[in-house]
DNA sequence: GTACGCCGTGAGAGCGCTTCCACCCACTCC
DNA sequence: GGAGTGGGTGGAAGCGCTCTCACGGCGTAC
């Protein structure tokens, strides 16, 4: 029966008290206990459980000067956003990872480039102990203005060219795109196209290059380029299908441009996987299985990424400013063929 | 040019010895300004400026317990937050409109009911000034944890039966099944099925519910069950078509499922829309729009919904605890039939 | 011309916690 | 047996902020 003063909590003097400790040693306990005595110690954890005690997060935080707590940086465009589970797988590895690390997520949802200001102002106050950013277009003024806030941050996605050398996480997108194309080829396809993903964005960037490792001759006319949306596929789809008739195979930089190519093929009355066979990329749970047919795809271990972040995170938080032995480095997830029925 | 000592940020001492006032006048200032003098005023806004100064957040947040934070209780099954856009929406519409009221957005993820512990936990803690949930099957534990915790929450959904009154905002579930199954009449169409969802959600019940408004003596060989999937949504409609060869509509109670459906009708050799109208709920953007054909469906704003639960917590957190004119009502919002080709 | 009141400002206490430092008490070593 | 050592403990100083309260100066009313 807690008998504190009704109405507020128990401080850690109330606990000290009951423990008949002093306040000094009460932390201590409350810290882990170390380099307190057995019997001593075992008192205040009594006096915690009787009381309900729980520490208060602010003033710990203001003697200490870290907050618990890690930003996430969130400022995919609308179109992606909505469309694509992506996102919110990776938050969920984020945020089991943050836990088992007594980290609190906060979300920073940004609302395009008028909102800067308000992310640079929120990380610099100090609110957060780091940050995870995910990599958009090479153009994004958002990493130049992370990095001048001074808050340890780590990427999902390899930033583009333009971005100081900053620790991230990614999957094998070139590896990935390299395994497609193969087993297209290896199915005997002789004519593969390529669907592109958008100019500024490396992950599109590195799939393209994969398809490039593996038909480093291919004709320029089997690649046409989407956003990493349906309908874009749907037209590059058909821009291919207008340039190169005889086309036996496509691998698209996504399953949503996959899903687009599926449905103007499947108008043009081009069988799949007879006589066009697909590849797509993610594997995207509601696109990629529920296609028709179902798409063959490459995919990546999103939680996992969104996890591996964090852990990357922890250990540049970790190793202070010290910089340590250097910054620590990025991490690139293999990536896994999922074989369906569309290729 | 700063000219604190180097490494840490400056203080309001700093700012109010620079202005050449007294901390408390600074902090007045700070905060709003209000009682104190013009010159003194600009005086102290300038040296804010001059210093760079960023409220200490901990500190603050120590003496006005206040946090300044607004937990988002996310505790959906896996099944339904993989494949649904629509947390995101409704998590971006609570973010936006936490940045307009200045509050920060933590995000609680619940592992199962074995995290519950860890989250009460945290409420208990004091980190957050109020809470936002989602209900989800009437047997889940977490309102009533929640409730116990004193966190004042407002809710997405409406609860089950077994939580208490508690202010919530929902779309018009009911309403918009109505307006769904008319449409399918109007289209002349006279069997017209209903593919229901789990009967543990009040979404699906509240659609069930709707369907029954109009078709009130709806022979009951023309409903089938679902859990939201796509996959169960396939399955009821070829249990349907078992049942009712002579159906001629289908409203589901999701998208999802009646993605589903069209794949079976398409199996089937059914046309749609011109043997069997179907309509969905939901407007999923992946999932509606790309159908093939397109699905005509309900839609609610569900950003909108994520708007109104933040507004309605300010209401709950500003009239404090006293009850004021008893606790702010829930909300409904409208929603939408939108068109397209399916029916 | 004096008394009263009010507004604007500053001094200072204190929010709950961590942590430095001094102290004390074994215990060991000469 | 006395001095030295070291680990365990408590006292107390803040961390940066808000807010109460006392004070001083000016305006108004008598």
């Amino acid at each position: 029966m807690p008998e504190q003063p009704a109405g507020s909590r128990p401080t850690l003097e109330a606990v000290a008290a009951r423990a008949g400790v002093s306040r000094a040693t009460a932390s201590r306990v409350v810290n882990g206990g170390a380099g307190v005595r057995r019997p001593l110690a075992d008192k205040v954890r009594e006096a915690v459980e009787e009381l309900g005690y729980v520490p208060n997060h602010a003033a710990r935080s203001l003697v200490t000067r870290q907050s618990g707590a890690v930003a996430v940086i969130i400022a995919e465009p609308e179109f992606r956003i909505f469309s694509d589970p992506f996102f919110e797988q990776q938050v969920r590895g984020i945020s089991r990872e943050l836990t088992a690390h007594d980290s609190q997520l906060v979300l920073l949802w940004v609302e395009g480039p008028g909102d800067y200001e308000r992310i640079a102002r929120y990380l610099g106050g100090g609110h957060v102990d780091g940050a995870l950013a995910f990599s958009l277009h090479d153009d994004d003024g958002l990493p130049a203005l992370v990095h001048r806030s001074k808050v340890p941050t780590v990427y999902g996605g390899r930033p583009g060219a333009g971005a100081a050398a900053v620790p991230y996480v990614d999957c094998d997108n070139r590896g990935g795109a390299r395994t497609a194309v193969r087993h297209l080829v290896g199915l005997g396809r002789e004519r593969v196209a390529h669907i592109a993903g958008p100019r500024d964005q490396t992950s599109a960037i590195d799939r393209a290059d994969g398809y490039h490792d593996v038909l480093f001759d291919a004709d320029p006319a089997l690649t046409a380029r989407g956003d990493f949306t349906v309908d874009s596929g749907a037209r590059a789809m058909a821009q291919l299908l207008e340039r190169a008739p005889d086309l036996d195979a496509v691998f698209a930089a996504n399953d949503l441009m996959a899903a687009g190519a599926l449905r103007v093929l499947r108008e043009r009355g081009r069988r799949v996987p007879q006589d066009v066979a697909v590849v797509g990329f993610d594997d995207m749970v509601t696109v990629a299985a529920a296609a028709d047919p179902p798409l063959t795809t490459v995919r990546q271990d999103v939680e996992g990424m969104g996890r591996l972040m964090v852990r990357l995170l922890m250990r540049v938080l970790n190793d202070g400013g010290d910089r340590g032995p250097g910054a620590p480095a990025s991490v690139i997830m293999p990536t896994e063929l999922v074989r369906r029925a569309s290729a």
